[in-house]
DNA sequence: CCACGGCGTGAAGGTGCCGTGAAGCCCGTT
DNA sequence: AACGGGCTTCACGGCACCTTCACGCCGTGG
């Protein structure tokens, strides 16, 4: 996921802002609104990636804008409120809120519940398993290989090289590097092995192993993978 | 899902007792440790629903109780902690807990976050619990197989190879995690048994199981399920 | 122009892993 | 007590994979 946008919903605007900045400084997209109305309408407009909400609105109450949420969408609402009773707490997360903040609240726990909140709804989205190219593609999470609509068999070695490489993309990886992660302390300076199974490699996955286009050596240092231009 | 299993985990042992019978009042089944070691070895004996942890345990830091069940399962966690400073909280949230209640609690607000985890953990039972291929029919919500129009009988370890394997289609899965999700922690080095039972999936499922089409080895790393291209 | 070192390539050898059948054991049922 | 289902354990054959080695190519430096 790219810059989750959170839906901030407040009718005191100094608070309104002092979340708007440390989230925009933390690479969230904000959006904001001062009541409930609005807050219902910039869900629906926006679709954020999560919302958090403040209980005290002047038109609606708090508690219903979370059941005019969940009618449509599941998407992570973090409560804020200066109502510390229990009888508010239960009733907000049995409405289908997913956490609660009273006021005053730290400003860093509020970052932390918001990231358990967003992690919680987005499964395995996490990383970039999949790297494309002219050739041939990537998945890292399935630990698949396709090539010309094929998969292709990689060994274990094989596979080690792969995804050192391709999760480095663009960067030089010098042979120490590769040579630790695949196959661990101690192999340093088993530099044939290198290159029997990057050969291998360039076998399986490179239309023209001889002149490789994505799997590059760079003499006396390492390897690079290169993607499409 | 019926009766969620929730597990208990509390040095304190009066705690841990209201807790439990709280819980089993309103229909959880209730699992407890006293510590962390037995906190780990619980959870993998018993796959709860979902976790209630202690922060302050007698052997293990909670948050490395934490670590260690993120690491093989996504089940919810709700953190209990005398400490309420911000800090413990960032670090108990970032480490993979789902929410964080300060003692001294309010029973009413800690059933409440619970069902709020449980709630957001379950919300695919319904999604698509049958995988079809040509050869059989797996209804994961029904624990049940059909074959050529008959059912197949599978015993409990064959379901549990089955349904890690199903439930991640396409995916390669380690033998350490399909050993740890169906024997559990302390069983990552039995891969003899992986082969025996994977033997008995096959023949039972695999038209011809010496050539499996669906069950399918990848040497030394793991095995994966393969639906109909 | 030649020597040399690094790299790619192909093949041979051995090791450990995987599939398979069967025997032994635990445990709940009859 | 006898029975049977299911899990574990073992032995064995086969094979995928890693290692090792020899050779040829290419670039660089003398």
């Amino acid at each position: 996921m790219t810059a989750p946008a959170v839906l901030v919903v407040d009718d005191e605007p100094q608070i309104r802002r002092a979340l708007a900045v440390n989230l925009a400084a933390r690479g969230y997209t904000v959006h904001q609104a001062a009541d409930g109305r609005a807050a219902l309408r910039a869900a629906s407009a926006h679709h954020p990636d999560a919302v958090v909400l403040d209980l005290g609105l002047p038109d609606i109450d708090g508690i219903d804008v979370v059941r005019g949420l969940r009618g449509w969408t599941t998407v992570p609402i973090v409560i804020l409120s200066v109502r510390d009773g229990e009888r508010d707490k239960v009733e907000a997360l049995d409405a289908g809120a997913d956490d609660y903040v009273t006021k005053p609240f730290g400003m860093d726990e509020l970052l932390a519940r918001l990231r358990a909140a967003l992690r919680r709804a987005t499964p395995d989205e996490t990383a970039e398993p999949v790297v494309e190219t002219a050739a041939f593609t990537i998945d890292l999470a399935a630990h698949t290989v396709v090539r010309d609509g094929r998969p292709v068999h990689l060994t274990p070695t094989e596979w080690g090289l792969v995804e050192v490489l391709v999760r480095n993309p663009g960067k030089l990886v010098t042979r120490e590097v590769v040579l630790r992660t695949v196959w661990g302390e101690g192999f340093e300076d088993e530099s044939g092995y290198l290159r029997v199974h990057m050969a291998s490699v360039r076998r399986k996955l490179e239309a023209d192993p001889a002149h490789p286009a994505h799997f590059l050596t760079e003499p006396r240092m390492g390897y690079r993978f290169l993607p499409d231009p």
